[in-house]
This record gives structure tokens, C-alpha cells and sequence, in this order.
DNA sequence: ATAGTTAATCGCAAATATACGATAAATAAT
DNA sequence: ATTATTTATCGTATATTTGCGATTAACTAT
């Protein structure tokens, strides 16, 4: 890695649009958003007990949709109760939006 | 890894969506899509006169695009003409508006 | 004070992703 | 036949992701 991509500048919302996806990535992320949307909210041990995975790498998919903007933990000791954060979530379904509207404006060739 | 994950068995949907997001999980692999959107079509040269990186780094990015179902190769030597897959397109719009739309159903507590 | 509960974090291993330069393949042009 | 053009693939290095069990931290309840 000599020229490094790391350093292009791509513009706030192609990063950020990166970002989100990149955190739905997984499909135990999926899991956990729509379990989280269906049950407004939920505790880390929820989650443990619906997913075949040690409580350690929940916690963790937990913190990357955490670090991504899409959920929020609300300690409560000691419990966690984890919220989709919902001004992210609008602005994730916005961005996804565009993404999919912008294009076939000019398909001509295939 | 013992109790691996690779096994649990997600839904058809689930999957396909892990797979797009993955996929459009790299701002790279975004700009490419965008400028696929805008030019109907192009060669992979194109992208390498346009971005800060290797020619081989591009041809891996449009590989995992290709792979995802994002978009298709066709060849046409000694060059290859890209555009988006639009089935497939349409069936990844499709997924992310279902996982947008369904939540906050019953928000509540937060 | 002690014990119990819950969840994050640490340390580790294995797999995957990201980038590069160099090489190979496939065809067109000379 | 040789050369040029274009793109994929190989080999390699490094970073990140994914998973686990064990431990730690933080608070409750006894």
C-alpha cells in the first residue's frame, strides 16, 4: 500500500454512505435492526438469546452499529437498552434514496 | 471460530442485502457506481484515468461489484464495457426500501 | 461486605479485504 | 510475426473483520 487509498478525498456523504453500508453488511446486523425495529428496543441479552453467537461477538456487531451512527446504548445498569438512533436512520434511508434514484437517467447501450 | 457463524442459516433476502451492502460498503466501489450511473456504460480505463489508484486495485473493486450482482462485464476485446446489472439494481432498491420501511412501526419508549 | 447479573473489553486465531507491482491473456494494428 | 493496448490475475504485504472464551467493570440485591 504506497499510494494508499485511506487519503482520497471522497465527499462527506460518499463516506458516510460507505459507512452505513458497510455496518449492514453482515447479516447478524440485519438481524439485530430488524429485531431492534420490531421490538423498539432491546438489551444485549435479548439478542443473546435469540442468536446462536457467544455473547462477546453480539456485543461487538452491537458496538459497529454503534460506531456507524444506527443505534444508540442506553445504559441502565446493568443492563443496556439499545434504540435504532433515528435521525441516522433518516439519514441513511435518505442517502440509500438517492443512490437509487440518481442512476438510469441515460441508459442507452445495454 | 468453533461455533461459526457461516452456518446460521439467514433468509434468501437476508443474505442478498448483506450481500449489496457489503458490496456498496466501500467508498470506491460507490464513485464507481455513480459514474457507471452517469456514463450508462464504461471501460475499466475510464475509472483508472478518473481514480487515484492502481489499475489492478480497480480491476478487484469492479470484481466484487461484479460478484455482488451489482453490475455486469461484457466483453469486448481487448477491453471490457461495465454497466449496472438493472435487474439486480432494482432488486437491491427493492430490499433497501422493504428495510427502511418497516420500522418505527411501534416506536415507543425512546 | 459479598454475591449475582449484565454487558463490555481483552487476547487470541483465522479469514477476508485492500492495496500494490508484475505478469499473463486476448485481441488489434503494424 | 511483432508490437501495442487493455484488463484480469498472481503474489505479496498489511489491515480489518469475525469469532471465541476469559476477564473486567458496573451496578443490585442480599
Amino acid at each position: 500500500m504506497s499510494k494508499t487509498l485511506q487519503h482520497i478525498d471522497y465527499t462527506e456523504e460518499t463516506e458516510l454512505l460507505a459507512r452505513f453500508s458497510k455496518a449492514l453488511g453482515h447479516p447478524t446486523r440485519l438481524i439485530i435492526l430488524k429485531y431492534l425495529s420490531n421490538q423498539s428496543c432491546c438489551y444485549t441479552g435479548d439478542l443473546v438469546g435469540v442468536l446462536p453467537l457467544a455473547q462477546s461477538t453480539i456485543s461487538q456487531h452491537l458496538k459497529e452499529l454503534k460506531e456507524a451512527g444506527l443505534i444508540d446504548g442506553e445504559v441502565n445498569p446493568p443492563k443496556v437498552r439499545y434504540c435504532i438512533n433515528q435521525a441516522n436512520w433518516e439519514k441513511a434511508r435518505a442517502l440509500f434514496s438517492t443512490l437509487f434514484k440518481e442512476d438510469f437517467k441515460n441508459f442507452s447501450c445495454c
